[in-house]
Order: structure tokens, then C-alpha cells, then sequence
DNA sequence: CGTTGCTATGCAACGAGTTGCATAGCAGGA
DNA sequence: TCCTGCTATGCAACTCGTTGCATAGCAACG
């Protein structure tokens, strides 16, 4: 449902290939809108389709062409509808959540493994703070002024990182109340 | 693929009618899971035929039968092999980071609107936070031991309201960010 | 020289989840 | 009395998104 509209973000801010695009929903968009490179391809085929963005294709030598696309005028006038629209209430999905409150109903054992999975994940969100506070000291080292793209950029930024913050907060909380239970 | 387990948590602690499930993700388990009814309906069906559940229909009068539904030893057997399975990485759909970037690629005009969105997305998420502090007041008042099931509710209930803590702040951020560019 | 991995795109099949609609009786308010 | 809303379940059609697989050439490594 608004797949298209993150892809019309993504290639205003600059043009490429579904290939390149799926490489930045890894890294930059994923942070807050997930994809896999077939749903960004079909998605683009069905864009094109109806006149939203135009490829242009790039030959490559031996390999094979690269489609480029950019965001048509249709595209701009789709995106400023939908920017002007209501925020649909975000669907939440918090797998380790259930998780927590399904180990009442395990035992000991169950939970010494939850806790083991606890501290992997919560690895993984360190480094993923980790990542965000380069990215920011990079891009935005405070030197000079930002245009509005970039303070934009970085408002949502600093929402990832505040993210990662309480969810780390959150998680050592989740590990002193596990380890709590069975002693 | 986990709303099965969502589902077998909420009957474990409670059993009940694909309804009661319904609207119990609405309020409770809706805080980290979200599921229509259709979707529980469709899910408990299966569920029943794999044997995970078992159903007891309780006549009502003159209003359909209700179908109360309890967790089968086969489906705690599956429950338990889940908890134990890895935790996925959660997929992130963040709709209005996506607008807040998309907003450099409107004018002045949609600016303005995207703030007054903001500001209406900020006050659901004020009540959200308001009921979470309430449910904490009433289900965790602080006086006498908790068992197992209460304490793991209850690090379930800090991590949201630790969310929605962040959202107001970061939301803050944003309006802040917003009214500072066409000024 | 073979294996691995990267760029670059796509099909086919499936599963997950939403939306609209339908039924049906009861309770309560205008 | 009519309308709204709640309990209670379900079908049908659709969209969204994932998974597995396939192709194809090139570069780098051992």
C-alpha cells in the first residue's frame, strides 16, 4: 500500500535501478520501510505501468542493462496527495513480546534459552545503534547549515537512534526481570 | 506465521471464543500484535484441525452458539518449541518517517498540513500512553509479591510505555524540525 | 582453474492479511 | 418504532509480501 510511496521518496532523493534501490532499503529507507528486491520490482514494473516513474535503460557492456528510473510528473502529484494524507495508525508486530509473556508458560529451562536469545538480540540492536551514530557523525558532523532534505534526513535519524536507545533500556529491564524468575 | 502463537499465548492465560480473542487483541495483546477478526477466525479454524486447540461449543439461547477454545497438549508442545526458536528480526513499516522525508519534496503548503498531522498522530499516541499508565496503576499498584505470569506482563507493559515515552519525545523533535523550515 | 560472490533482473507458487459483505438476535435510546 | 450498536461467526475476493528458483556475465581469491 505505500511501498510505491517510499520508492517515490527514495527516487527523488536520487534515481536508480530496482537493483539499487533494494540496496537501499538494506541500509538508509530500511531503517523504517522493509523490502525485498522482488516486491521493489514488481512494484516498479506496475509504477511504470501507470505512468508514475520512467526507465530509462543503461547499457552495461556484457552485462545485463540496467534499468534507471526517475519520478515522472504523475509520480510528484501522487506523492503530494498521499504526503497531505491522514497517518494510518502503524501496524504493530512484536514477536519477542509474545515471546516474554509466553514463557509463564515454559519452565526454567525455556526461559534460561529466552534469556540467551534476549542477550543475541539485543546485540543486534547495539550494533544497529552503533551504525546510526557513525552514520550520523558522517553526515551530520555539525559543521555548516543543512538544506531542508538533510534536516530532514536527520530528525528521522535521530528517531532511529532514540529507537535503539529505549530498546536497549527495554531489553536490559526484559534480562533482570528473567533472570529474576527462577532464583 | 506467529499469529498462532500470539493466539496460543492469550488462550493459555485465558481461554475463550474467536470474539473474545478479537477484541482482547484489540486492547491487551493488541499493544504488540494486531490481528482483525477475520484473520482469528481464519487462523483458529486451522488451528483446531491441526489439533492444536480443542473448541466446546456453549449454546447462548436464542444468539449462535459461542465456540470456547483451550490449548491442546499439541499445541503447548508447539508453543514451547517456538519459544525456544530464534528470535526474527521485527519488519519495520514506519509510515510517517517515510512522510517526513517525502516532505522535502512538497512545498510549504504540505508542510503546514503534515504539522497539523503530526500534531493529531502526537495526541492518539498521548492516550495510548495515558491508558498503558492507567492499566499499570490498576494491574500493578505496587503492594504484594507478583507471580511468574504478572511480572513477565508487566516488563511486556514498561517496554510500551518506555515506546510510546519515546514517540512523544521524538514526535517533539519532529514538530520542532517541521515549524523551524519555512521561517 | 574452480569456487565464491557481486551486479542485475525476473517467474512461479505460496502464505499472510485486509476489505467488503452477510447473517441473526438482542438491547437501548431518540 | 426505527435506528444504532453489540455479540458472534463466517465467505469470497483481493492485495501484499515472502521464498525458492533461474539466468548470466564478471571479478577476485586461492
Amino acid at each position: 500500500m505505500a511501498l510505491e510511496h517510499a520508492i517515490l521518496v527514495s527516487l527523488l532523493e536520487q534515481p536508480g535501478s530496482g537493483y539499487e534501490l533494494a540496496r537501499r532499503f538494506e541500509r538508509s529507507i530500511g531503517r523504517f520501510w522493509t523490502a525485498t528486491h522482488q516486491q521493489i520490482y514488481h512494484v516498479l514494473k506496475r509504477m511504470e505501468t501507470d505512468g508514475w516513474v520512467t526507465a530509462e535503460a543503461i547499457g552495461q557492456g556484457g552485462r545485463p542493462d540496467k534499468r534507471s528510473y526517475s519520478v515522472a510528473a504523475t509520480g510528484r502529484a501522487v506523492l503530494t496527495t498521499w504526503l497531505r494524507a491522514p497517518v494510518q495508525p502503524e501496524a504493530v508486530r512484536h514477536e519477542l513480546a509474545v515471546k516474554i509473556r509466553g514463557a509463564a508458560f515454559d519452565d526454567a529451562d525455556g526461559r534460561a534459552a529466552l534469556i540467551t536469545e534476549v542477550e543475541r538480540y539485543r546485540a543486534t540492536h547495539e550494533s544497529t545503534l552503533e551504525r546510526y551514530l557513525t552514520g550520523e557523525r558522517r553526515d551530520f558532523p555539525g559543521t555548516g547549515p543543512l538544506d531542508t532534505r538533510q534536516r530532514l534526513q536527520h530528525v528521522v535519524l535521530r528517531g532511529g537512534i532514540a529507537y535503539e536507545r529505549m530498546v536497549l533500556d527495554w531489553l536490559d529491564d526484559v534480562l533482570a526481570t528473567l533472570r529474576g524468575l527462577d532464583r
